[in-house]
DNA sequence: CATAATTTCAAGCAAGCGCTTGAAACACGC
DNA sequence: GCGTGTTTCAAGCGCTTGCTTGAAATTATG
C-alpha cells in the first residue's frame, strides 16, 4: 500500500495547463492524467466518463488515477483546485476604482467572454464550472459555488459605490445578477448561441465588439437602477 | 415479444404532471415511471441516474421501462416531448402587440421565473431543460435547442418592430439574449442564487417583486440599444 | 553499484449497469 | 368460461464500472 494517503499538495498543477511548462513535467502521468481527464470530463461529465477512457487517453495504467488521486472524486475534484483563481484573475482589472465605469464593465465582461477564445483546455474547464452549476456531480460540496461568489462580490464592490450604498440589498443582487447575466449566455448556454447567431462569437474581432456592447449594457441596468430608487 | 416497436402515442402523457387528472391514468405504471424518472433524472442526471432506481420509486419492475418507453433513453425523449410546449405557454402573453412594451416584457419574465414557483415536478423538467443545453446527454438531439430557439425568437419578434428592422442583426440577436440573460441566472444557476440572495425568490410577492425589476431592466437595455444605434 | 523508495503495470474482483426472457397475472369481447 | 391480447413479474445475462492487488520497472540515495 504506497498510494499517497492525502491529496497532494500539487507541484506540477499550476502549470498543467500550459503547454510552455517544463516537458519533464508536462510527461509525467500525473500531469498527462489531469489533461486527459480534462478532456473526458468536459465531454460526458462527470458521471459519464469512465476511468478507463480517461486513463487510455493518458496513456496510463486505470491504476494511475488511484495511485495519484485515490479514485475518481479526486481527480475531479484536483480539477476545481487552481483554475478557479486563474479564471478570476482574467477580469480583476475590473477592481480598480479609478477606471471610468463603462471600462470596468468591459473588463468584466471580456474576463467571462475570454475563456470562450482561450485555449481549449481553459474552455473545457470553464464548462465544467458551468455544469457543476446546473448539476452538481456532488464530489465538490460547496467549494464550487464559493468560485461564483467571487465574482459575485467583485460585482456587488463595483455596485455599491455607485449607489452609495454600505451593504447590498435584494434589489442590489438582482442588479448584480442581471449585469452578470448579460454575458451569461455565452458562457452557460453556447450550443444555442452558436445555432442562433455564430457570427456573436465567431472571431476575436466580433468578440471584443461583443464586450464593447455588453458594456453598455450593464452600464444602461445600473442607470435604470438609479432611476428606479429615485422614484421609489 | 411484446414491446410497442414505435415510441407511443402518448395518451396518458400530457396529464401526467397534473394531480387532477383521473386517477385510473395517474396510477398507470407508464404514468407513475414518467414522474419517478424526472424525479430521479433531476436528481442524479441523465447518465449518474439508474434504470432500478426509477423502477423502484415508480413501484414497477425493470421491465417496465423496456415495455413501454423501450429503453432508457427513450423514457428520457418521453420527458422532453410536451411540456416544452406547456413551458412557452406561460410566456404567450408577451407577444400580444397591444400591450405596452414594459408589460410585455414582464410577461416574458413571468413566464421564465413562473417554473421556480410551479408544482416541483415542473420546476424539476425545467431544469433538465436546463442541463442539457449544459451538459447534453446525447440521447435528443437537436430537438432541444429548438425548445430555446422558440423562447428567442419569441423575443426576436418583439424587438424588431422596436427597431424598425425586418430581419435580426447581429446586434439584435445580442440584444435578444441580453435581455433574456437578465432572468437567466434565476433559471440556469439557482444553488448560487439562494445562496447569496434567498430572499429574491423566496415568496411569490418577491418573485413579483423581482419580475417588476427585470421588465425595467429589460426595457433599459432596449433603450439603450436604441441609442447606441444612433451614434454609430 | 547496492539499496530503498517511488512509480507503473497486467490482471482481475465485486458491484452495478441496461436490458432480456418466458411465464404469470390481468382485462375484455364473445 | 374461454380465448386473445395486454401488462407485470422474478430471474438473470452480458457487460462496464471504479477500484484493488502484488509484482515489475524505474528512479533516487548512500
Amino acid at each position: 500500500m504506497n498510494a499517497r494517503s492525502v491529496p497532494s499538495p500539487a507541484e506540477v498543477f499550476p502549470d498543467f495547463l500550459r503547454d510552455d511548462s517544463p516537458a519533464k513535467a508536462r510527461d509525467e502521468t500525473r500531469c498527462r492524467l489531469l489533461r486527459a481527464a480534462i478532456d473526458v470530463f468536459a465531454v460526458h461529465g462527470y458521471h459519464g466518463a469512465s476511468t478507463r477512457e480517461i486513463c487510455e487517453r493518458a496513456g496510463a495504467n486505470t491504476a494511475a488515477i488511484h495511485y495519484h488521486f485515490r479514485d475518481k472524486a479526486g481527480l475531479y475534484r484536483e480539477l476545481f483546485r487552481l483554475p478557479i483563481e486563474s479564471m478570476a484573475d482574467a477580469s480583476r482589472p475590473m477592481t480598480d476604482p479609478h477606471l471610468p465605469l463603462l471600462e470596468r464593465l468591459a473588463h468584466f465582461y471580456r474576463g467571462m467572454l475570454s475563456v470562450l477564445s482561450q485555449d481549449s483546455r481553459l474552455r473545457q474547464l470553464a464548462l465544467l464550472h458551468a455544469r457543476e452549476e446546473v448539476e452538481p456531480s456532488g464530489v465538490l460540496g460547496d467549494c464550487h459555488t464559493q468560485a461564483i461568489r467571487t465574482h459575485h462580490d467583485r460585482m456587488l464592490h463595483l455596485l455599491l459605490p455607485e449607489f452609495g450604498l454600505q451593504a447590498p440589498d435584494d434589489a442590489l443582487h438582482g442588479l448584480a445578477f442581471a449585469v452578470g447575466g448579460v454575458a451569461l449566455v455565452y458562457f452557460m448556454a453556447r450550443p444555442a448561441v452558436e445555432a442562433f447567431a455564430p457570427s456573436l462569437t465567431a472571431t476575436p474581432e466580433s468578440r471584443e465588439t461583443l464586450v464593447q456592447r455588453c458594456a453598455i449594457y450593464g452600464q444602461a441596468l445600473i442607470h435604470a437602477e438609479r432611476e428606479r430608487r429615485k422614484i421609489v
